[in-house]
RNA sequence: CGGGGCGUAGCGUAGCCCGGUUCAUCGCGCCUGCUUUGGGAGCAGGAGGUCGCAGGUUCGAAUCCUGCCGCCCCGACCA
């Protein structure tokens, strides 16, 4: 059986290597209607995860989470023009209810904009009732032609925020605030490697003025968009009539913002951490963060070896990690060790009669697969091991994910350098083109603009594609 | 929407070209029992199928014909 239950090597097909991981790994499963997604406990276990680190960062900067319908008036997303034309092609509309045609159809949010347009405009009066800074932890539907789990499905789960503010100023300040709590959130709690940066023209937000997004890099060097914030200018404002009169007794459009990050962030978590023994989890993020794997031939030894399990678990429990015992008796160790490397679980404690008598446990960790990994530690000083462990392996994750998107970023100065470059990952050039530059682009090479970074270099360079000088540099790559 | 491929047990498959006592095959998984358990255990017994759906041809269809449905891959949009 052991041949069968091998997952295909990330190297050989990632595209497959990622759909059985998903499958295997229980995060999820496929939905009854095309395009769905069932997500499983142990993924909406690190989905809960994800939702309190951004929680907890959004509400320390003053956000209130609230809930708003899901249906829609078609006549509410026809007010911004851009809005409408980005989103009408995968609109899902309800057409009847109570039985009923539906004199008006109602549309199934695509995202909530207008919605809470609608209702702000009704909420702000004053410049006294601003900013309002909210928080939706919802789902969304986008009725897309191809799916896969996760990255891209016709339901998913995210959170979008709406804000709004007096002013530019301030709405472009909380637009930043929001992408550094998206670029904070993946560097330290996900341990992956994020480019912050802006979208272009043609590659931002419909209805949106400026797009800000982080960029990762996954294990096959395409790029994954893991989260944006919108600065929506008054474009919103001015098609929902959001106004409030400013201390001059002067009537005024608001100015707002809107950003989002969703469950796709679990697929950039698989597909930049994953290896070919499964997933690997940030521990941070982990639903279990270490789990216990009792060894024993006898009753006797299994009372002996459960008594000190048990123990162990207690401790770890109360030093705050998240444990799980695998007290399954129909499988083997030796199953049981290949199961949870590939679940991800960032360490593991082997407990038999030998550690038993010796005082001692096994630990491995999970980002060095098999035995390599796994060291014996004295009994007395596990819990202070696995806690170090769990801050190495965090650590260790960023700084292969790091190097893996440095080694596979590639300055370019030609376009010929540029297609090898987006064969592999990203390629880093001086940009003075337009969107017609990138349309162009896109169909000869398939990549995209991913962002124009933040972190500029400084001075001035020529266009890789139009020769022209350029003062700024750009991030291409094919992208999920 | 155009091109290519595929639907047989929970999963993966053989059989289809040449209809029939070689026709529902095999592996994994599942159930029961015993032996096992420190890197994917062994043996024995067992359960599980409208062969995607609907028609048709035929004495007889998983197999041939027609239509439909669904899925996957490749070309225009997206977190």
């Amino acid at each position: 059986m052991s041949k069968e239950d091998q997952i295909i090597p990330r190297s050989q097909d990632f595209n497959e290597w990622y759909n059985t991981l998903v499958l295997r790994a229980d995060l999820a499963d496929y939905g009854p209607v095309r395009g769905t997604m069932i997500v499983k406990p142990y993924g909406w276990s690190l989905w809960e995860n994800i939702q309190s680190a951004l929680d907890k960062r959004f509400k320390a900067t003053g956000i209130e989470n609230a809930a708003f319908p899901m249906l829609i008036p078609m006549s509410f997303l026809e007010k911004e023009a851009h809005h409408i034309e980005g989103f009408a092609p995968e609109l899902a509309v309800v057409t009847h209810g109570g039985g009923k045609e539906l004199t008006e159809p109602v549309a199934i949010r695509p995202t909530s904009e207008t919605i809470i347009g609608h209702s702000y405009a009704k909420w702000i009066q004053s410049h006294r009732d601003l900013p309002i800074l909210i928080n939706l932890w919802n789902s969304v539907v986008r009725w897309e032609l191809h799916t896969k789990l996760f990255l891209r499905t016709l339901e998913f789960y995210w959170q979008e925020g709406h804000t709004a503010h007096a002013t530019e100023a301030e709405a472009w300040e909380r637009t930043k605030i929001m992408l550094d709590i998206y670029a904070n959130f993946a560097i330290n709690e996900a341990a992956i490697p994020v480019i912050p940066g802006e979208k272009t023209e043609s590659e931002k937000f419909a209805g949106a003025e400026r797009t800000l997004t982080i960029e990762a890099m996954m294990g096959d060097g395409k790029a994954l968009q893991s989260g944006t914030s919108h600065y929506l200018g008054q474009n919103f404002a001015k098609a929902f009539d959001i106004k409030y009169l400013d201390v001059d007794n002067i009537q005024q459009f608001c100015h707002t913002t809107s950003w989002g990050l969703s469950t796709r962030f679990i697929g950039a978590i698989i597909m930049t951490h994953g290896d070919d023994k499964g997933l690997i989890l940030p521990p941070r993020l982990a639903p279990i963060q270490t789990v216990i794997v009792p060894i024993f031939k006898t009753e006797d030894e299994k009372s002996i070896v459960m008594t000190e399990v048990d123990k162990v678990k207690k401790e770890l429990s109360d030093s705050g990690f998240r444990v799980k015992v695998d007290s399954r008796d129909n499988l083997t160790a030796g199953y049981k060790f290949n199961d949870w490397e590939m679940r991800g679980v960032p360490t593991r404690i082997e407990i038999g009669p030998r550690d038993v008598k010796n005082n001692s446990a096994a630990v491995a960790r999970r980002d060095i697969p098999g035995k390599e990994g796994k060291e014996i530690v004295t009994r007395a000083a596990l819990v202070e091991r696995v806690k170090s462990l769990l801050n190495e392996v965090q650590n260790n994750l960023l700084v292969k994910a790091t190097k893996f998107r440095d080694d596979n970023t590639l300055t370019v100065n030609s376009y010929d350098e540029f297609k090898s470059a987006v064969e592999k990952g990203f390629a880093k050039v001086w940009w003075a083109g337009d969107g017609k530059d990138e349309a162009k682009i896109k169909e000869e090479t398939k990549a995209t603009v991913r962002c124009i970074p933040f972190n500029q270099p400084g001075g001035n360079g020529t266009c890789f594609y139009t020769g022209k000088p350029a003062d700024k540099i750009a991030i291409f790559a094919r992208s999920y």
